[in-house]
RNA sequence: AGAGGGGUGUCCGAGUGGUUUAAGGAGCACGCUUGGAAAGCGUGUGUAGGUCUCAAGCUUACCGAGGGUUCGAAUCCCUUCCCCUCUACCA
């Protein structure tokens, strides 16, 4: 969410910056905030300066009363009873003012960075670099879907059975390929300095605004019938949210947590072409980076996570490129995302597979997460990114390693999972 | 899940309608003291909003959260969340 006093004092850059965004009519929208926020502060002046009065005579009333003063003490009582109903009404007042105000502010998305490209959709994003080299591949190389049928480990059928669509099974290798996977990226993390969570992986109400998916997304997230949590889409929610209302000694800066955990996510009305297989599921694993700066670091830690993302996929040797995305393909709470994408040599085509954000004080100002510098408390930036998510790797690994003799398994994983082939 | 007891500042903890302007202690910061440290002494020590060119000052709200009663609420009432004890259940 973005501040008030931000918005105040750089309208002009609020109004650039959500034009890069795309939204409709930026200029009225924030000519109506700085109104509505005139109001309030009017408003709320006039509920205070009543309620002074009122609070000296209640102390007056109190010492009359205490001295024996009745007649006093009662006529007093009824100068200040008739106050009641002004303040109340101001107060109220001041509050519709501030709720108005805040109901559109929480529809406006983060400001992008000044290195966020002009653009609409996903073509127009800039490509940063690429990575290694198209897989070479049989002329009868098979896409993911056919290879986990062949070698039976990731079984759809059983989890329509079970569940419904969108959530597989997976088996024996395909199971044990999953663990390596998430040890393994585990581990790289923890090299690097991070600190391991396990976060629950239902969240409440409060949690899903502090990171941006409330009020507008809940549509994305399962909900608990009995209870109203909600399934966490990524290990980000729970993970961000533990900081959610904390002012962080600056000593301790920055925070870099790590945490596996299932992904759920509806994918209303999105299934369809380019959705086969792994591509898209309703549940699946992810191993998510999470880390809190001071402002003036925040950027420098994006490229870092950016680039330990990279080395993970160096060393599973998975072509790779990466992308910075336009105004216009970015997620609503981030100022900068590079998107991650990996050849999938059988579809021939891009894989997302990770998403590394600096979201600034856009999430920290919904979660009241500050520090202080110099006495003053400041907001954090809040980043994050996957290290990695699973289906779309595995997706790429089988495709690309297939071969006469099996999936051969990357060397660096065969600690990890035990076994050189699928096959 | 049932019965009972709780939730007060960074922490411990007092406070059952009016000098509470939240006592007292600990911690922390700064200063004095010291060869240095400890002890001791002194001062300070929350968050958010408003006013203000800045600062100071003034002011409003905040005692788990939300609402109510009252001239006045940490204190009384209602709703709700969380913790503890016992019982029940359970991996």
């Amino acid at each position: 969410m973005l501040t008030i006093p931000f918005i105040r004092a750089n309208s002009e850059i609020t109004i650039q910056g959500l034009r890069k965004k795309h939204v409709a009519n930026a200029s009225d929208i924030v000519g109506q905030l700085i109104a509505m926020d005139d109001q309030r502060k009017s408003l709320l002046q006039q509920a205070e300066s009543a309620l002074e009065i009122s609070n000296v005579a209640a102390k007056e009333i109190g010492t009359l009363m205490q001295s024996g003063q009745k007649e006093l003490a009662e006529g007093k009582r009824a100068e200040t009873a008739a106050l009641k109903g002004t303040i109340k009404e101001k107060e109220e007042a001041a509050k519709a003012a501030e709720k108005q105000m805040l109901d559109l502010l929480v529809t406006l998305p983060n400001l992008p960075h000044s290195s966020v490209p002009e653009g609409k959709t996903a073509e127009e994003n800039e490509v940063v670099l690429t990575w290694g080299s198209l897989p070479k591949m049989e002329a009868d190389a098979q896409p993911h879907w056919d290879l986990i049928k062949k070698y039976d480990i990731i079984d759809f059928d059983l989890g329509n059975k079970i569940t419904g669509a969108g959530f597989p099974v997976y088996k024996g290798k395909g199971a044990r390929l999953q663990r390596a996977l998430i040890n393994f990226f585990l581990d790289e993390a923890i090299k690097v300095g991070y600190y391991e969570i396990q976060p629950p992986i239902l969240i409440n109400e409060d949690s899903g605004f502090g990171t941006g998916q409330l009020p507008d997304k809940e549509g994305q997230m399962y909900v608990t019938k009995e209870e109203g949590l909600f399934l966490i889409p990524t290990a980000e929610v729970p993970i961000t949210n533990l900081y959610r209302d904390v002012i962080v000694n600056e000593k301790e800066l920055p925070i870099k947590n790590v945490g596996h955990t299932p992904c759920f996510r509806r994918e209303a009305g999105s299934w369809g072409a380019h959705v086969r297989g792994l591509n898209r599921l309703h549940q699946f694993d992810k191993i998510e980076i999470v880390q809190i700066h001071k402002p003036e670091t925040s950027y420098q830690a994006l490229e870092e996570m950016s680039l330990h993302v990279q080395g993970l996929l160096q060393k599973l040797n998975l072509h790779y490129r990466v992308l910075r995305l336009c105004g216009g393909d970015m997620g609503f709470a981030s100022a900068l995302t590079y998107d991650m994408e990996v050849w999938s040599g059988a579809q021939n085509r891009w894989l997302e597979v990770s998403s590394v954000s600096n979201f600034e004080t856009f999430q920290a100002n919904r979660l009241k997460l500050r520090t202080k510098v110099e006495g003053k408390s400041i907001l954090c930036h809040t980043l994050n990114g996957s290290a990695l998510a699973l289906p779309r790797i595995v997706a790429a690994l089988l495709e690309n390693n297939q071969g006469p003799d099996g999936i051969k398994i990357p060397e660096i994983l065969v600690p990890y999972t035990g076994f050189t082939h699928i096959n």
